[in-house]
RNA sequence: CGGGGCGUAGCGCAGCCUGGUAGCGCAUCUGUUUUGGGAACAGAGGGUCGGGAGUUCGAAUCUCUCCGCCCCGACCA
């Protein structure tokens, strides 16, 4: 993308209503404007953010097996009448009346209209496990939004459901899904350590929560320090298998890791001293079992081995996609902006001409834009007639992970400058290594 | 919902107390000179001062009322 033909709406001012760093930025970025309270509209670059996020979100939950749908945002109030949680989310549930006098409301969550569709579909434990999820916008009427898209009243979630035969069966799921999301939030170049949590109006008994460390989160979460020395990595893993995934799961939530929701100030006692650790963290995932909790209410049956109809356990599992850029900049900023871990960055590589429309200058920012679109990547060549300082600014805010710097008097030696944006970092090279280097790096995600 | 605050140009703000018909910085547009870390000069455009009602010769300013937004608390991906 040229610069000069995007829309990028960068603010030099920090925006009076933002309050915390990652809504500055955002904000300051070009990437959302506020609608009306916890309501954004998502601008180029937020978008093509929150369009990364969700697409690691489903390669990762497909990989797990589980089989993407999508559900309506509008859905009519009979099927939660039916469940008994008509009062479930009390006013967090936004209902509207349609011009027939039906009563319906603004999905917050869909264990309903999944346990809905499986029971009209689904009649046979042959055709188990099945686990259905969609990445779809939800809505909160949240008493006090805030935080920009950390607490939004409309945000895209993922919402999975699984429906296993046995209680064993789904709690396989469960731990199934703990796997899946260790390794998506890795990818996103986020640390989130699953700690044990409260089940709230979804209910249910088992439950974990996915924190992301950060000064501004909202939950206080204590731990053994040893959990953040833990990573997935890229290890090798069969989703079908009971004891493997177990085994994850035990090696992930075998220490003590607590939000204040469900601390236990006398078991945390029993961490050595040196490796309690009290912080806030952002709540970006959450898992549950709850059995046949909602299948009992809506005879969500299917018929076992012996021709008896048995209801399925079920679980369900989110993750807070548009949340997530949000604590992903918390956790991964400096004070002249955002700094993209490469997973997720909107453009893969920054080029920075320092002479627009030096014909030198110019015809070597050509070659590496076309060089680098040709390897696959996603350039965004700042071909502004601007001075440095402000393409600098610019390229700094909005957090690409890696910059190229093309200016005349590199050009005589034959060389452009390579930026790491993390580190600080630059080093002279061939444009051709330039390229080659970023090729690599992008490569080896 | 309880407590606090704000609403004046795209963004950040002053003016309000003590009424006299709107201003500053940034951004934008034009021109000239510039160009290796947010350029300089000259000029220009842009506002029913959140809406309504009232007081007054006259309201951004005083009064009433409605709306919107932000912060602290209870709730949540």
């Amino acid at each position: 993308m040229r610069l000069s033909r995007y829309f990028l709406p960068v603010l030099k001012e920090n925006p009076a209503e933002a309050k915390i760093v990652s809504h500055r930025l955002m904000l300051r970025a070009g990437m959302i404007k506020q609608a009306s309270a916890g309501i954004y509209s998502w601008l180029p670059l937020g978008l093509k953010v929150l369009k990364k996020i969700e697409n690691i979100v489903h390669e990762e939950q497909q990989r797990a097996g589980h089989i993407p749908i999508m559900m309506p945002i509008l859905q009519s109030t009979d099927l939660w009448d039916e469940s008994g949680r008509s009062d479930g989310y009390g006013d967090e549930t936004l209902r509207v009346t349609d011009r027939h006098g039906r009563k319906m409301l603004f999905t917050p969550t869909a264990e309903e209209l999944v346990t809905d569709i499986f029971r009209a579909h689904v009649n046979s434990y042959k055709d188990l496990p099945l686990t259905l999820y969609q990445i779809q916008w939800k809505f909160r009427d949240e008493i006090r939004p805030r935080f920009g898209v950390m607490r939004g009243r409309e945000f895209f979630m993922k919402d999975g459901y699984n429906f296993d035969l046995t209680e064993e069966d789904a709690l396989h799921s469960y731990n199934r899904h703990l796997v899946s999301y260790l390794r998506t939030y890795e990818r996103m170049g986020l640390q989130a350590i699953p700690m044990r949590a409260d089940s709230g109006p979804i209910g249910g008994d088992d439950t974990h929560e996915f924190l992301v460390l950060a000064e501004t989160g909202e939950s206080e979460v204590f731990y053994d320090s040893e959990v953040t020395d833990l990573t997935f990595g890229d290890r090798d893993i069969d989703y079908g298998d009971h004891a493997q995934c177990q085994a994850v799961l035990e090696e992930f939530t075998s220490r003590y890791a607590r939000t204040d929701e469900t601390h236990d100030a006398a078991l945390f006692d029993k961490v050595p001293e040196d490796r309690r650790r009290v912080a806030r963290g952002i709540e970006v995932g959450q898992i549950f079992y709850f059995g046949t909790k909602y299948s009992d209410a809506l005879g969500a049956k299917v018929s076992d081995q012996n021709g008896k109809p048995v209801p399925v356990h079920m679980g369900s599992h989110g993750i807070g996609v548009s949340r997530l850029l949000g604590a992903i900049i918390e956790a991964s900023h400096d004070d002249k902006g955002i700094i993209w871990p490469e997973g997720v960055t909107p453009f893969d590589c920054g080029i920075v001409n320092l002479r627009q429309g030096d014909d030198g200058t110019d015809a070597a920012c050509e070659g590496l834009y076309t060089a680098l679109i040709a390897a696959g990547l996603d350039p965004l060549y700042d071909d502004r007639k601007d001075r440095a300082g402000a393409k600098f600014a610019t390229m700094d805010l909005i957090g690409l992970p890696w910059r190229i710097t093309v200016g005349p008097r590199g050009l005589k030696n034959g060389v452009v400058e390579l930026t790491n944006r993390r580190s600080g970092e630059s080093e002279e090279m061939s444009a051709e290594a330039a390229v080659a280097r970023i090729v690599e790096v992008y490569a080896n995600l």
